[in-house]
Order: structure tokens, then sequence, then C-alpha cells
DNA sequence: TCAAATAACATACAAATTGTATGATAAATA
DNA sequence: TATTTATCATACAATTTGTATGTTATTTGA
């Protein structure tokens, strides 16, 4: 068993985290400096070098963080066997973690850090389901490549999501379900 | 008629942008030095500031230059009525395109500045396709928003194309087209 | 509860990078 | 060719980063 992580640190990446998302909502990514973040998360600079070497070390440890709470969401609340219903389920639960934690993913999406989210989830869909997918009737049907599949489901559905994110008034989850129940056929 | 560039300012802004694409397959973009560039592309830096604020006005600018190109290739060579066939005449252009400038492509895909694809992409669809499928039958009968559909089919579409484009060994042409056939339902 | 371990702090400073200013030189325009 | 102006060379102030050191406060584990 791992020896536990002393608490002041479990603190100081927490203020961190929340601090580093604040200042992202109201700046670019880039704008940001290590010292904006020290200064508005009163931590120590020599405190921030001892844990990470640059901002960018910072926002990778928090998207892996974020990508393994993801992941115990999906965990034990996913079981179908049809792909279908196997992927709307798996939408419905990414959707409410989405909404859920909206602050984070829409301070990501609109720095433009786009990328990071289709790349997460992707590796998520992959760890998730790529075994099951794999021996899957339906899929195995369809003659299309699984990468190729995997990666036009995920960027064409975490851009509906994010679009849905930064403008929720528009429609609320059924709805959005309901569009994307739309767009993915039965049969893939 | 607006007056023509100064040729010395159409030969700086080449030689830096070829240097930040140059550079940007080296390296990622957050690690690339405004001295970096100048001394890669010998201009002078006081040069680059009369031209620049910073890095990201002129990876701005780039942009903004590349989409022009693409919509000059999708000019005059998009006509059809149909949905379907027009989405894969225009993807098969767009493939070009992107082949084409290969370089250039993955090195803002691998700079994980998906983001700006997808915009990028999401805008010249608009720009190029908006009007003429907001009178098309087949869409009005889906019931799907068009800004979602939008969404969707060029969050995937984008994606995949990366993805291809940084390992193209795999499949050709063709070969790509064919699997977006497939993806791509007859009636949207 | 207390001693040992260590994370966070305060501070200082060197190094790197940016941003600006100025006059001289070279290139483009008309 | 004369005029305009973009580029260059250089210098320098300002910002930000990165590192180092000793002190203080908190956490852990016996």
């Amino acid at each position: 068993m791992n020896k536990k992580t002393d608490l002041r640190i479990v603190k100081t990446k927490k203020v961190l985290f929340d601090t580093l998302i604040k200042l992202m909502r109201q700046k670019n990514f880039d704008k940001i400096k290590i010292s904006d973040i020290c200064d508005e998360a009163l931590i120590n600079r020599s405190t921030f070098y001892a844990h990470y070497e640059d901002k960018y070390e910072l926002l990778d440890d928090f998207i892996e963080d974020l990508k393994m709470s993801l992941l115990k969401d999906l965990e034990d609340n996913v079981h179908n066997i049809n792909t279908k219903e196997y992927i709307m389920k798996l939408l419905s639960i990414l959707i409410d973690h989405i909404d859920e934690k909206r602050d984070i993913y829409s301070a990501i999406f609109l720095n433009n850090r786009n990328g990071f989210l289709v790349d997460f989830l992707i590796d998520v869909i992959e760890r998730e389901s790529l075994e099951r997918l794999k021996n899957n009737n339906d899929i195995v049907k369809s003659e299309l490549p699984l990468d190729i599949l995997v990666k036009f489901y995920a960027g064409g559905l975490i851009n509906v999501c994010m679009s849905w994110l930064t403008r929720k008034e528009k429609y609320n989850k059924e709805e959005l379900l309901g569009f994307i129940d739309k767009l993915i056929p039965e049969k893939i």
C-alpha cells in the first residue's frame, strides 16, 4: 500500500487547481503567469516550484485528476451490451459529469485547449470501452476500423457537448440527449 | 482598391510563418520563444515587434491566412445539391487541402491546438455551406438544429482527418473517404 | 502527546526573456 | 531618382522565471 500523501500537499495542490481554473475563466492560459497563480492562491512561489516545473505541468496534473474522476463516474455504471444503448448510457453519464464540473470544462474549452478534451475523451473511451466494443457484433460487422470509429464519435460528441456547455440556456440535458440519439445510428 | 502591401512586409511575414511552423514541428508552441523565432528566421527582433505584439498574434495571423487559403480551395468547387454528396465533395477537397499542407496541419494538431482546427473548420463550413444547407430539405426534415449538426460532423471529421494525417501510412485517401462515406448517413 | 520529518514560507538574487526606444541603413514605391 | 518606410543594430529598462537558503509551522507516526 502506498504511503498516504501529506495533507499539506493535498491542500496546496487543490488550491492551485482551483485557482488555475478560476484564472482560466478570466483570461487565456497563455497569459497566466506563475506569479498570478501564486498570488491568487496565497501560495508562496517557491512552494509552487517545489511541486511543478511550470504551469503546463500543473495543467497536466490537473487534467490527469479530472480524467480519473470521470473514469470513476463511468465505472460500474455502464453495462449494456447493445452498442447504441451503450453509447447513450455512456454519454448520459458523461454529460452529467461535465455538467457537474461545468466551470472546469468550459474553462478548458474556452482556452482553446480543445485538443486536451478530445484526447481526454478518446483516452477515456478507449480505456472504458475498447475491450467491450472489440467483441461487439455491430462493430465487427461495420467494416470500419475501430480507431476511426472512436475518433469520429469522440470528436463529434465532445464538440457538441462543449458547445452545449458554453451556451446551456439553449437546450436542456434531455433535448441534448435526444439530438445525440438522432445522430448515432441504431447499427453502427 | 487597396494599396498593395510593401514587398518587404510580405517577405517578413512569410519567413516568420514558415519558421513558426518549422519550430512547432520541433517543440511545443508553449516553449517557443520570440527570440527563437527571430533567430531562426534571421529577422531582427525589433522587426518582429513592429508587426506583432506577441507570438500568439503571429499564430492567429497565420491561422487566418490558412483559413483563407482553404476557403479559396472550396470556392467554385462544391456545387452539389444533395446533402451527402455535398459533404463528401467538400470533404474530398478538404482532405486534399490538408494533405497538401500536411506539415502545417500536423504541426498545429500535434501542439494540442486542436481547438483552433475545430473552430477553423466550423467557421469554414459555416461560411461555405450554412446558407446552402439552411434551405436543404434533408436537413430541414431532420429536426436537428443546424448548429448541433455542424458541430457534430465538424468535430468528428476534423478528428478523423487529423488522426489520419499524423499516421498516414495506415490508409490512403480513398480508403479514408470510404470510411467517412460509411460514417455519414444517406439522409441526415 | 511529543519528537522527527518535511512542507510551506520569507527573502534574496541571478538569469532569461520581453518590451521599448533611437538612429542608421537598405529596399521598395511612385 | 527622390521619397518613403521597413529592417537592422544596439542598448537598456522591466518583467518574469528559476534557484538557493535558512526559518517557521504543520503533519505524521511512534
